[in-house]
DNA sequence: GATGAATGAGTATTCATTCAT
DNA sequence: CATGAATGAATACTCATTCAT
């Protein structure tokens, strides 16, 4: 009996990570349950019988993605004491081309779209990006501190970083297959260096 | 005969822009032909008599949306000569509150997260941001001959200011009801002028 | 062009007609959408494409169902001067059989219990029951008036009358395949009578 | 064991409760398993579990609804042994407002309806109406041997009755927010007594 | 006795689109 | 230029029910 009921939350990642994958490769606005569901090949209803309702799924799935980057982010900077070298798997981590690749970028702005309407999915991005800041603010400080970079101000300065590397996610997404992009990641990890004043 | 026919562009230009309110007042997602049509007081099917397809229409829609950002930036340096006065001009505009509120940015970025599985989009999108490099990457050649700026990479740096002045939008385009977002504009532009050497 | 227009409430009063027969044979909780438009051999979308609702069609149903009383009640009193009479007919009328067989039991019961829950019904219903009280209210009237009957409170009277003869349709309805109810509404008519002091 | 089984009935009267109260506040139509059991906080297969079938259910339903008029009308007539006596208490139960609060109309016309398609059903509700009009015919016969009343055919005026009252709760049920009903039971009550020759 | 998983048919409604007028 | 009729596929969701536990 124990062991039924312990299968929702199997089951349920189950379908999110078919939600995802019909999202990834036919858009939202053809993520039907139908879809979904005959990929997994079970019926709608039975989505509907987890989730309830579509939009408690979708703000479900919103989260699942989020966690993709927390869940990357943090166990990088396990074992590592030092704050240059933290800094420096950070900023590897996000200008490196793994970042991008943890979700695909038509997925991911999608539901990014949503939280302009959907004040529980807002509220879900807005929570990670706290988290993202105050780990920044952190490591920025312990910099700051041991001299590692330039005295300065650290909420400044990590508002600077998410905006760049938001921004150089949702360029590159659009314009990979024309340019060059691998390297712009590098240029911008060595700008922001440069605005830290870290020697590079 | 020919009178009459002039008149179509206008109208396709009325009904993208009931469509453009729809999307923001909705979302993509509820921007149906009916819905613009019951907005105009028409027929569904006159909105197709005009466009033939829905895709098309949310093609043209995207470049209607994308033209806003050229009609509002160019005319701004018109009658300009001094380079370094050209280049305040674009930093003050593009991380300015105006800048932003050209284009809801829930329907901006769900027409950018359609740009990844509609060809026709993803190449409007591109046009627009090829435009907008080779006019910074000309500005601040400018620049860097009169010595406004620091020598550099012009190329390199647009693409700078393109992913920092774009994450700024996206980030604050989230968290704005969250924390004080009008100085991070003022902050950026200050951090895009030292990595640029140019004396504030 | 004109002509096209015209159809539409030829097309609805077509699809009402179906909706009571699919009512009468499988019963309110069957009648579908699908259930109906199958029957005359169209696609569901289009009875919403004259309706935009099963509920506005459910009141539209109504008032088609309590139509037909008013339309074989008084054509029956035309060119009937005589007080005694008129009031005659009226009273074959409604304790005939014909009054029964004007609409189905089930059907019509169905629609009634949903008065309970439904506002615009039960006000359809209410006017209908004003107008037949009004009709006999007068008619009783001008029956005292000519001493066809005894003195009285016609409005009293009316609502005996109309309790009398629902409660019959109702009881007949119900028992008619047990007993004979034939002579039923002619002994209830001849109770009307004496109660109205109208001699037989 | 035996006992634990005796609990069954228990928990279909319960079951039963409830299914009426959602049938009052909700509807025939939205009276589903689901709903009942979101209301009694229990799965809807043990609904199941309980009455095999919703239709049996309903059948239940029915007669637990019918039960309530027995189950009220009977004891009030315990331990009266004056015909008289007996006759007005009678009217005055049917004529008064305790009679038609008894069963929330809409539920009851609902489940009236049905009987024209469910022969169950209707068996259900012929039965009651046999079990009062034997109950009146026998009153109705001791009061014309007492003299009570004029003399008469018993059965004729018992379906006189029956029809009286049904029809007063069924144009009650409809106008009472209309007009003034209080009354109109009153009145009611004073025709059928004179129509049965018994001095008010 | 009671629950959760799963099903499959069925619900009203929305959608883009075509065609005739 | 504009409308209404009509279509058919698709939508999320509800329903009663079965089965295994």
């Amino acid at each position: 009996m124990a062991r039924k009921k312990d299968r929702a939350p199997v089951r349920k990642r189950e379908i999110l990570e078919n939600f995802y994958q019909v999202l990834v490769e036919e858009g939202l606005e053809r993520a039907s349950l139908a879809r979904i569901a005959s990929r997994m090949g079970i019926h709608p209803s039975l989505i509907i019988h987890y989730f309830s309702t579509k939009e408690k799924m979708v703000g479900e799935l919103v989260q699942y993605i989020l966690e993709r980057y927390q869940e990357t982010f943090l166990p990088q900077l396990d074992g590592i004491k030092n704050p240059r070298e933290r800094l420096s798997v950070i900023l590897n981590s996000v200008f490196g081309t793994e970042w991008m690749s943890l979700v695909d970028g038509g997925a991911f702005f999608s539901c990014y779209a949503l939280s302009y309407r959907n004040q529980q999915i807002r509220e879900s991005f807005q929570k990670m990006y706290y988290t993202l800041r105050e780990i920044l603010v952190e490591e920025l400080r312990n910099c700051i501190r041991e001299g590692v970079i330039r005295d300065g101000d650290p909420e400044k300065l990590a508002d600077f970083i998410i905006s760049l590397l938001e921004g150089y996610d949702y360029y590159r997404g659009l314009m990979e297959d024309c340019e060059n992009f691998e390297e712009l990641g590098g240029y911008l990890k060595e700008v922001v260096k440069r605005v830290l004043g870290m020697e590079v």
